[in-house]
DNA sequence: GAATTTGGTTGACATGGTGTAAAGTTGACA
DNA sequence: TGTCAACTTTACACCATGTCAACCAAATTC
């Protein structure tokens, strides 16, 4: 499969990221791919296995690039459970913008694709995690809503802050991307949080 | 196209109901649906001229024999707005549970077929205009919370009791259904209604 | 009773995407 | 000079959708 820190490997990642991004109805092919890469179909699999292969590869690419973990970070120095409820909505919130395009195409192959569905599980998971960590924070501080098991909270928060969610909100609802956070955060401080 | 009442074209929606409810990870073919039904793969193009088309047609089958108009007509009539979104979120979440197996294989097709694109609009568009009565009833109570513009409030619900968030919460989350009706009624009121 | 229509059957085939395989090219490096 | 790695070209298997054509049998109609 070639060097992990090839050049082209990392062309291919790039191109992938950007195809995916400026996301027309039309779904991204390995030959597309390759094309807008400058190189043959068949090089593409040299550097991966397959599609859903490379569509993972490319959502870990960017949440390197872009350095997730860093800016979901912030939320937890917060000094208090809603301060860190508000700073992790609004990291994960401005987060999804910039993944969107291949978050879709990774949905899109769930359906099909075995790895993808884990691909993409995980990564829930992984936000799962931190509204986890945001509703322990909120129940430490005894701002959790009666009416909620910890456990409920959290489901409650993941889902509100799923990509679906949002990519309804901004392309159907027509939201802003400032208003949609400050809706959202709105919205589950007012759902989770005791009265 | 062949008649519009014919026996095989029912045992045809019936079955690729059937399948897709029961639906497995492996997406349902036309082969499948076919053989299932107990006639030729070709006789199913005697009677849809695609999936996308079968499927739509499935949809609307259901919506037929489920009967959806008159279980959200209950909403309508009641006493006052919160009343009257309280049953809408009954019946609506209700009914997600029956047609979710169809719902998915519809969803998934949206990225590569224009027509099941439409398709999905237009139920999704049903929803979003009985979440607007629902906000025009509470508005009209002066129950409408004074953060949200109209507007935002129907997007914001009905991107509540999209059928994804159904999904997340009943699937990932394990939530009964019953549970799932209350903690969205809850989730509702707080986000949507003044104090 | 013969002809036609209806709703199927079988089999072959085009299309379009993924993924595999194999042989050839090119440039770097030892 | 030789070898290795990355890439190219060409060909092909696989699989699902959708099309086409010829044929068949039962019911309907003239």
């Amino acid at each position: 499969m070639s060097s992990e820190n090839s050049e082209t490997r990392k062309k291919i990642l790039e191109t992938t990221w950007k195809l995916l991004e400026s996301g027309g109805p039309s779904a991204v092919r390995m030959s597309d791919i390759a094309r807008s890469t400058g190189i043959s179909r068949q090089a593409v699999y040299l550097h991966f296995p397959s599609r859903a292969e490379l569509l993972i590869a490319t959502t870990r690419y960017l949440d390197e690039v872009k350095d997730v973990d860093a800016r979901l970070e912030a939320s937890r120095s917060a000094a208090s459970g809603l301060e860190r409820l508000d700073a992790y909505i609004e990291a994960w919130g401005n987060y999804i913008p910039e993944v969107y395009g291949v978050a879709r195409a990774l949905v899109a192959m769930q359906e099909t694709d075995e790895a993808a569905r884990v691909a993409w599980k995980d990564r829930m998971d992984a936000v799962r995690h931190g509204c986890e960590a945001a509703v322990a924070a909120l129940r430490k501080d005894g701002a959790l809503s009666k009416d909620l098991t910890a456990r409920e909270a959290t489901d409650l928060l993941a889902s509100l802050l799923s990509i679906e969610q949002w990519a309804q909100l901004r392309e159907h609802g027509g939201w802003s991307q400032p208003r949609y956070i400050t809706l959202m955060q709105r919205t589950a401080r007012l759902s989770l949080c005791a009265k």
